[in-house]
DNA sequence: GAAATTCCCGAAATCCCTTTCGGGAAGCTA
DNA sequence: TAGCTTCCCGAAAGGGATTTCGGGAATTTC
């Protein structure tokens, strides 16, 4: 066990008496500023180094009136969608000599209420509030010291920043690959109907299929996002619609349920049947079989932006607001071309 | 977008002023410490209220000695085993008033060293490293002035204070049950050898076999943690030895392509073939057909132990040393057992 | 050798809050 | 009314680092 006691943290006026010199002279010396002699700075840098000394952060942010803290506040850890968002803003802030506070919510308003509280007492710099859903949440509202993006779960108020990536380009891209593979009478598997990115993956899966003249054959069908679902319902699209030959699925879990209907019906993916899934989790879209072709929304990227924006806030740029979609990308792999 | 321009947050001298008293009154006011008249407190937090006041937690810190922040420095955000660590360390904190920085070194030692430093620089009372693999990693040192806690890889250091599933145990409560159930010809197939967890939680197997006069069926089979290996390994198997009638897998994922070769090959689940899983990802233990038996690390629970064993430092409470080994638990579900 | 620069360094204010300690005003007793 | 207690409140120190500004010493110039 590390033992701490009596083991204070060097001080600066340590160093200082240390190298016998003034503290505002140390202080100089370490931070490279006013003019210090080079043997006084050598000498001051040699007394730091021995004491191994480390600028208090904190005496430094009540002074300069910034912490080079920010918040990430999620309603949900748990949630898949979190963890690339996250990595990609502690990426962006690591980078930039920022710390980010990291609270869970867990799904609770009053909880939040209480994280957010904690933030601002600790007078972070900025904000980035993560939901686990592409659907509008309340604002945190107008009257927040600090600047705040929502990544992911939008702001219900449009004078909020936020960024999510864009479900109706992904229903597209889906579609356009398909029909570029030439399929034609495609079917759509999808999560629960009252998720917003339910609906916006089926609005521009039927605006590509509305422009070549298609439509979904047979109805959407929605129930939840699991592989047990999308099994059920391949199963029932097959029997209903045989001559199916591509299945559009609202997520990889779906698909991966979809692919065992197929392989249990003796359809065989890609050739007979083609099917595409949703979120690119390459846990579940790169060890079936055959590999999933999926839509990747970019959540690293997403939470780099995010970050990136609350940077240029910090630093007084406007950074806008509304709600900003994000573009997704295609990953083309063997569920629906066949490899030669 | 949120503006803060001009917008500086509150102190307490404004708080002061504006309820026309001194800065001190103010205070003992808001912390409800020493002797204020009631109607003096009244009117100071009518004051601090409507400017909306948060103590900077900051200056607080400046004074108390101690921050109320605790860093979590985890190897690699990716890995499937950090976020329910990170969620309990959270969820144990966040009870207590600490808030966490989080630090993602990304398996980079430079950057960890970095980070390290930033968190000191901000005082954290406290640390928790979280590495991705249970073999031991390389310890931070002695020589930090705060106490340091490691969770699921332990420190190379045995001074160092480590908590880590046990995965001896893990391997003997899954064969355990098999046995209960009645298994007797048992194989084994595993990720990567190198791996700490594939040797203990294999020797924890082997232990209970042994116990009861058995080994494993042929050679254990090690290579990677994959769903593919899962059914490649699992084909072999049945194919030299088709009289097995358990498999123990080293993870859900090799499990799955388990199931997904047994069915293949015709051999019914649980009925001809049990398999169980390790790790409990819900994801995929609870998807398959039949649902997967499998063994949790309870590292939700890690995580929370972890956090507890800081806040104990903290208070000066002696956390002990060593490699602490915690139990896990046997989910029980159909790939094992067949429900009636 | 006296005056004018140049060059470094240090005293002190500042950031925001907590805490100690002392003192002023009121109320009470004799 | 004098003296004492009680009750509140305020002045000031302190915590660690940064920055401004002024002054002392060394150096240069005439």
């Amino acid at each position: 066990m590390p033992s701490d006691s009596g083991a204070r943290a060097a001080t600066l006026s340590d160093v200082a008496r240390e190298a016998a010199v003034s503290i505002a002279t140390a202080s100089k010396a370490i931070n490279g500023r006013g003019d210090v002699a080079p043997a006084t700075r050598a000498r001051v840098l040699a007394a730091a180094d021995a004491l191994s000394f480390t600028p208090n952060a904190m005496a430094r942010g009540l002074l300069a009136g910034r912490t080079g803290t920010v918040g990430l506040l999620t309603s949900d850890l748990e949630g898949r969608f979190m963890i690339p968002i996250l990595m990609g803003a502690e990426d962006a802030f690591g980078a930039g000599q920022v710390n980010v506070f990291l609270c869970d919510a867990r799904g609770d308003a009053i909880r939040e209420q209480y994280h957010l509280k904690a933030l601002l007492s600790r007078r972070v710099d900025g904000i980035i509030v993560v939901g686990r859903q592409t659907d509008p949440r309340p604002s945190l509202g107008q009257d927040i010291p600090v600047p705040v993006v929502y990544a992911y779960a939008p702001s219900d108020d449009p004078r909020d920043l936020s960024l999510t990536p864009d479900n109706y380009s992904g229903g597209r891209l889906a579609i356009e690959h398909l029909l570029a593979c030439g399929r034609t009478r495609i079917a759509h598997i999808s999560g629960d109907p009252a998720y917003a990115a339910a609906q916006d993956r089926l609005a521009g899966a039927r605006a590509a299929l509305g422009a070549a003249g298609l439509d979904i054959v047979g109805e959407p069908m929605f129930s939840e996002w699991s592989e047990h679902w999308g099994r059920d319902a391949a199963a029932m699209v097959l029997e209903r619609h045989p001559d199916v030959d591509a299945i559009f699925c609202g997520s990889d879990q779906i698909a991966r349920g979809a692919l065992d209907s197929a392989r249990d019906l003796g359809r065989r993916v890609p050739d007979d049947l083609a099917i595409i899934g949703y979120d690119n989790w390459e846990i579940l879209s790169t060890n079936s079989r055959p590999q999933l072709t999926s839509i990747d929304a970019n959540l690293k990227q997403l939470g780099r932006q995010a970050a990136q924006r609350v940077f240029d806030a910090i630093d007084g740029i406007d950074i806008g607001d509304g709600n900003h979609h994000l573009p997704v990308r295609l990953v083309i792999r063997g569920s629906t071309i066949s490899r030669r």
